[in-house]
DNA sequence: TTGTGGTATGCAAGCGCTTACATTTACGCA
DNA sequence: TGCGTAAATGTAAGCGCTTGCATACCACAA
């Protein structure tokens, strides 16, 4: 026992009267060994406490069992739960999951990558399909498997579980001018290196687009936090016509434009109609309820797990993308016009 | 190159024409290697794209640079910010953080504490104090560097960043009596195996028992679920004699019971007041805000990791344990009666 | 009895990295 | 020129685990 306290193999081995891999077999498929040395070998293992070096281990399979995911933020709810989701059905298959956050950035991201990979993980969950070339070079380089998601890329070339931004931004666009909204007002996330938040905005245009009547009167980008959006709904006021319905990218956002306008005084829907996107524990919360767009974050999550440990089990029958749907919810921020 | 695409030590020898040795020194501790070979060594890494192997550096070094923390939901923004803090600092100090989570489970709990050590945590994290005899016989046999969060010990042999539940408890259920209440019901989170809800819950109790004229007609238990603090809230009404204001375990019950009071035609804080736990987002955002115990999230991240780097570092001064305060934030929930 | 095949176990060679120790090199000085 | 010293580099022994192969053992059939 070198370490301090940590059994090794050998301990167990010795203990037990057995060589090292027959403790090695006995853990890893247990089938191999007889039932009686079993027996020795799990009482040895049970008085020693012991547990596999995952250094050793990994260095002998040169495979780990983990997997990495890197998501914009942990800070706000919008990932979090497709997340939770993600790690259980990881740990159902044993697996164990890496979490690193990029701040919204490609550099950052980039970091956590060669992190994570140099920490071993087997694979990747990435959020989005934008990134640098650089950092798309080096998963290639590596051919390292991994999955996309909250997006579902056109381009063929990555597995992705996840959502159509652009359509579920039309589709919310669609479903207010359906109200009757003409004059509309869009806050967004920075779309730089963030293309969930710029496919949205795609979205909204092509509905805009596609009903002459309708105008966009201001776009506003900004982080996801409730001051930026009230600040941005500031902004989008302070014109000569105001918009009678502001879409935004994201709930956090939504809230945030929500407070400023009961600041100013503005009655929701009344004054002004505020749509939401991801419909997170927020939109329940507030008066009234934020009409949004749900993405299946729980699903995603599982899906993506799933993708992702069958890219890993080499005689799997290779994995694909998946595109789920998102919904819109209707609650109380949306009035007709 | 045994694998296929990873580059090993040996393959950035050869290329940079010096020995293992030299390259793993010149990642290491680069003031060992002459100005010269150090640039050849580094273009050598470029060219690569050569990630040092974490399993056998593990091995070699027998420290991984890894800590673990386990908390016990990912789901709700109970533990997000903090969580967040406390990864920020890791990385800033190049340690990686890995994460689990329990689901309240003690079982689940000491199932993760073991996969983290296996996985190489150098250090853990853990929420709360109370643990099964085995969880912390487990920790002492190999002696795994730790420190709790999220409470404050009395009892030492631990050490911990975080905060008295109990005196924050009394402090909001004081509070809400100096506002004139009389007549209190109470929503916790369900005590078994979870401290801070248990010791917010004696809190609670004690100024109860400090102020004679002071009754407490009902106590909920249920899971940090809006619906299952609106069953709860139903129950305490339930009674012949209504309680003036419902102390809640934690925003999520709180806002679980705004939700449902308003559903049931009740006006808050008029008909009812309600106060909440642990100052997360959602709790700015409700109408009117809701009154709650601020909980120093980001600090106490921020210093555990400090406190646990301290832990690994051998030559550190040892560190202690820090207790922070929490504070009432005073929003709309509350009336005076 | 010997031969055969199967099963249970042991042996030992790595996996990629670090590091104590050995060796080489460069340089200053007598 | 030769020597001593320090800096730079190389050598090689592990770290704990897995696994292909060799070995030992046993039951059974011929």
């Amino acid at each position: 026992m070198r370490d301090k306290n940590r059994p090794s193999l050998e301990d167990v081995a010795v203990l037990a009267g057995v060589s090292t891999a027959s403790i090695s077999r006995c853990i890893n498929n247990p089938k191999k060994v007889a039932e009686p040395t079993r027996v020795r070998i799990q009482e040895a293992i049970e008085t020693l406490g012991y547990m596999p070096h995952f250094g050793g281990r990994a260095l002998a399979r040169n495979r780990t069992n983990t997997i990495g995911a890197i998501i914009p933020t942990m800070d706000n709810a919008m990932f979090a739960s497709g997340l939770q989701a993600f790690q259980e059905t990881l740990s159902e298959a044993g697996v164990t999951l890496l979490v690193g956050s990029s701040n919204y950035d490609p550099a950052q991201e980039f970091e956590q990558i060669r992190s994570l990979l140099s920490q071993g993980a087997d694979g990747l969950l990435l959020i989005g399909q934008a990134r640098p070339k650089k950092t798309h070079d080096f998963l290639a380089q590596h051919s390292v498997p991994h999955v996309l998601a909250w997006c579902f890329p056109k381009s063929t070339g990555h597995h992705a579980v996840g959502f159509d931004n652009q359509k579920s931004g039309r589709a919310i666009a669609e479903h207010v001018i359906s109200y009757g909204h003409r004059k509309l007002g869009v806050i967004a996330g920075l779309r730089d290196g963030n293309d969930r938040a710029q496919d949205r905005i795609l979205g909204i245009q092509d509905a805009i687009d596609a009903h002459p009547g309708v105008q966009l009167l201001g776009l506003q980008e900004c982080k996801y936090s409730f001051e930026e959006a009230g600040s941005a709904l500031d902004d989008l006021l302070s014109g000569p016509i105001h918009p009678t319905a502001i879409i935004c990218g994201s709930d956090v956002l939504a809230v945030g434009a929500m407070l400023r306008a009961r600041d100013l005084g503005l009655q929701i829907p009344e004054d002004i109609s505020i749509t939401g996107f991801d419909d997170i524990n927020l939109a329940r919360v507030t008066t009234p309820g934020l009409t949004t767009v749900r993405v299946p974050q729980h699903d995603m999550g599982r899906k993506a797990a799933h993708v992702l440990l069958g890219l890993l089990d080499a005689d799997a029958p290779q994995s694909q993308s998946y595109e789920l749907m998102t919904t819109i919810i209707d609650r109380g921020t949306l009035a007709r016009v």
